[in-house]
DNA sequence: CGAGCGCTTGATTGAGTTCAAAAATCGTGG
DNA sequence: CCACGATTTTTGAACTCAATCAAGCGCTCG
């Protein structure tokens, strides 16, 4: 995925952090969004619609960038929440950090296909969301997280899949069953 | 979206092409991928899924950009049918032209602020696709494409969100019933 | 040890699909 | 420019998958 030796070098003025779990690093309406680089740890981010539900957008295990980088590109509120699963030590990134002009161009040239890289990612999950059905959908998830079905609670995995944890629940013991 | 002269200026080597109208540009299973340009006319992604089903990923319209990234980035054979809609010329890029090292430091952060904002509508998408209902789906694609309803057949619209077109047309009856 | 949360299971409901067929639109050749 | 066939859109009925509603079980942690 984000390799953090790349990471790392491109981004001058980045800050160290922790966070306990439970804590919600950036909430919807924040403007001071920024990427969260994970070192250690879990994060998540969500957005809550208009009823009050809750919609997982992605998880962030280590290694991985999160942030709501639609809000930071267009300088608007952010509409995501995030917030921390485990306890973790974060980097937490300037908004331009991969596009900063004082980057060298390897680190630019680097920088491009991380993000390169995270399209590839969602449109992968655009094309699942819109044609597959709910077991699908939660093998997707297997694979892309495989680390993650012992650490996140299903309802969680739900969230993300835009299934209800019933549903879930059912696809999973029909595939116990299948064995 | 994406500027016209920023991504000119960005592709050394790219060259240009003419399409009629129902020209399959590329198919799935190329290895020869490119993002392309559209400079005037119209194409569509799509891809056909295990069942003979097609379900189209973008629409690229005047100063669009489209091409199986996942593909190219991750060196696998195109999963996407990229077609001509309307006869269009476009210009065909190199597979790294958006992170080629030989482009300046200015264009390289340009570009990545392209695929930036390329990121940010895939956010929308995802959110999108994973908790509205089918009419919230059709108001979202007249926001990203206000022009193409008159442009594009209905069934195709429906294929982008991932309703029938049976569904869609409901839909339009019930908004025009309202006003 | 009890309260609350998360997971499971079953019954009911509903949005959207499928199937089918009619109505409207488009495109092409005469 | 019209006519005809093909495609697209609309409409309606039956069905299906997943959501909602509801109840019960098992943990955890307070």
């Amino acid at each position: 995925m984000n390799n953090i030796k790349d990471i790392l070098k491109s981004a001058p003025k980045a800050t160290q952090k922790s966070y306990k779990k439970g804590e919600i690093i950036q909430r919807a309406g924040d403007f001071n969004n920024s990427p969260i680089y994970v070192k250690k740890g879990l994060l998540k981010s969500y957005l809550i619609d208009s009823k009050g539900k809750e919609h997982i957008y992605m998880f962030a295990p280590e290694n991985w960038i999160i942030g709501d980088l639609e809000a930071i590109q267009y300088e608007q509120p952010s509409q995501l929440f995030i917030e921390c699963l485990e306890d973790s030590e974060v980097i937490v990134f300037q908004k331009d950090c991969l596009f900063n002009i004082e980057l060298d161009k390897e680190q630019l040239a680097e920088n491009a296909q991380v993000l390169y890289r995270r399209i590839g990612r969602l449109q992968r999950r655009v094309l699942m969301l819109m044609g597959a059905p709910a077991a699908d959908r939660y093998m997707y998830f297997l694979e892309t997280y495989p680390e993650l079905p012992n650490r996140v609670p299903q309802k969680m995995i739900a969230s993300y899949l835009g299934i209800t944890p019933q549903t879930l629940s059912s696809i999973r013991s029909e595939i116990s069953r299948k064995k």
